[in-house]
DNA sequence: AGCATAGGCAAGTGAAGACTTGCCTATCAA
DNA sequence: TTGATAGGCAAGTCTTCACTTGCCTATGCT
């Protein structure tokens, strides 16, 4: 389950999708295919970010709230900081900001 | 470049030879391969470990130091900040513990 | 010299995963 | 209620990549 984040950032894609999100939160499907085609020049069907958003999302590194026909994603960094704390600051009491 | 890093980071067994190397810095490659084994059930060939130092080390996350037969390898853990920056405290001005 | 140790190179195999295609469901507006 | 929009599901393809196997080089010891 934690070992879930490295397989999600493994991925240009999702990588840029994360930037993308960091960048603007809240963004939909469409919204973030767009984007990607507009700034990052990635000419990706629709399916293949949605695979890349449901990947992200059982890594706890986006969170999708569903409203109306929308679905918004927003972005949660927070698994992140495990990084952090196994290899840069192995010694932080896991929980200092 | 940059990118190799996730590259890296996206193998289980990479991780846990970055994990053996935090903890204990400068081993050879049948040091690693023994802990490897033996700390973590790990049953991996000699040919096994060495790619994946090839691709730590490619990332830059290792460095290898030649030493008559011995290779020793030590962690640089140093790439695994533009994570924290990218994504975590993007505002940080680039330089800054 | 000869043998053992430490490591490297390269081709082959098998599985994981990124992306596509085609079709289906759900919401909203006319 | 019809049509358009936003999204989902489920194969199927094709590439990447982890790992093995077999052989080769280099250093050190006796």
């Amino acid at each position: 389950m934690a070992e879930d984040i490295f397989k999600a950032l493994s991925d240009p894609t999702r990588r840029h999708i994360l930037d993308e999100l960091v960048e603007r939160d809240g963004q939909t499907l469409f919204e973030i295919c767009a984007r990607l085609t507009a700034k990052h020049g990635l000419g990706l069907s629709r399916q293949a970010v949605s695979q890349h958003l449901a990947v992200l999302e059982s890594a706890g590194l986006i969170h999708a709230r569903r409203q109306g026909r929308y679905k918004f994603h927003d972005v949660n960094t927070e698994p992140l900081e495990q990084i952090v704390t196994r290899w840069l600051r192995p010694d932080t009491p896991e929980g200092t900001s």
